[in-house]
DNA sequence: AACTATTGATAACA
DNA sequence: TTGTTATCAATAGTT
């Protein structure tokens, strides 16, 4: 452009280089304005230097240049921006439904309690009562259920213990006839150490 | 600039400001485009005409552009860009905090109905046959409650009726004595017209 | 930063 | 719109 025309390709001279981007860098945002003040345009420029250094014009309030930029090329923004405020919502009526659900659960308990009752009618009363008899009817049979179990496998136990009795008493010759179960371990130790030894 | 200089304000002309908006932003966009390749830097450029057509030049891709002017001034756009993640990140837990609240209220409930009780050992057992006993004697309180209430509202109705009886009686002159509480109205009703007309 | 010889941009015109 | 051209503006190389 002076001196010798130039070529259009990148300045390897650094310093050069640093100097032709200061100075071009003012011309382009020279030019920018006048075009913005000549023909009543928004203009906006952006520069990112070599060094990640942002230098900008804008001829007007450059967030509004780049939202209205953005309503243009929603094509570009729409798949990046809009996700989120659907996800949003999608969250928002999540999180009401679930509050709901919540209150719901909180007011069966309650009555399940015996609390809040007052809003009750007789039959609601009614029919609280019968699920909680029902609930009571269950949670015994259960818990008679789970001593039952107990009871069998001690019985169990305890057959077993006989049957071993029997079994030990009879392996020493002795008639199988009163005596502490608390003994029998020892004895059944004493006895394999003597039948072990010949 | 040519053929006598001009003065940098809007050019009244239409058709003139049409022709240098036109000549001007190719020349702008190639200045863009010069400088981006001679320096090595990301330049964009964007104009709105007054007709509010948009016109674009980016040395690269431009939404990458916008986002890396956003992080630069994040002063202008953190108002209004990292709320949004704040907010979801604050849904998401409070999601997560109210599901578990669901899972303990369903739990309970259900352990309340005499459900998923398999878990439960004797002592649990125990506690629940305790709080639904507990529920059952209020509910039951309540209901005979309820009951007592409707039985003293009709007692005191009857008393009423009866008082009223009595007084209609003394006002026609007789004496107060066996008559259905059903004709009663009619009776009223009569009198009233009967006294009403002369 | 300032200078200046040139090229580049463009206003007016066609 | 596009092209031409006379001018002015921008700027590369230098100081």
């Amino acid at each position: 452009m002076v001196r010798g025309k130039i070529e259009i390709k990148k300045i390897e001279n650094v310093t050069s280089r640093q100097v032709t981007f200061s100075k071009r860098r003012s011309g382009l945002f020279k030019k920018a304005h006048e075009l913005s003040v000549l023909c009543d345009a928004q203009v906006a420029a952006m520069i990112f230097s070599q060094k990640g250094r942002l230098y900008e014009f804008a001829s007007s309030d450059i967030r509004n240049m780049i939202k209205r930029y953005a309503e243009y090329k929603r094509e570009y923004f729409v798949a990046e921006a809009h996700p989120i405020e659907q996800y949003v919502q999608g969250l928002k009526k999540e999180m009401v439904t679930t509050v709901k659900k919540i209150e719901v659960l909180e007011v069966h308990n309650r009555k399940m309690m015996g609390q809040s009752l007052a809003s009750c009618s007789v039959k609601e009363l009614q029919e609280i009562a019968t699920q909680v008899e029902k609930s009571l009817h269950i949670v015994r049979l259960r818990k008679a259920k789970l001593y039952e179990d107990e009871l069998e496998k001690l019985k169990a136990k305890e057959r077993e213990l006989k049957d071993e009795r029997v079994r030990l008493c009879r392996r020493v010759g002795e008639r199988p006839m009163g005596m502490p179960s608390g003994n029998k371990e020892k004895e059944d130790v004493e006895t394999d150490l003597f039948i072990g030894l010949p």
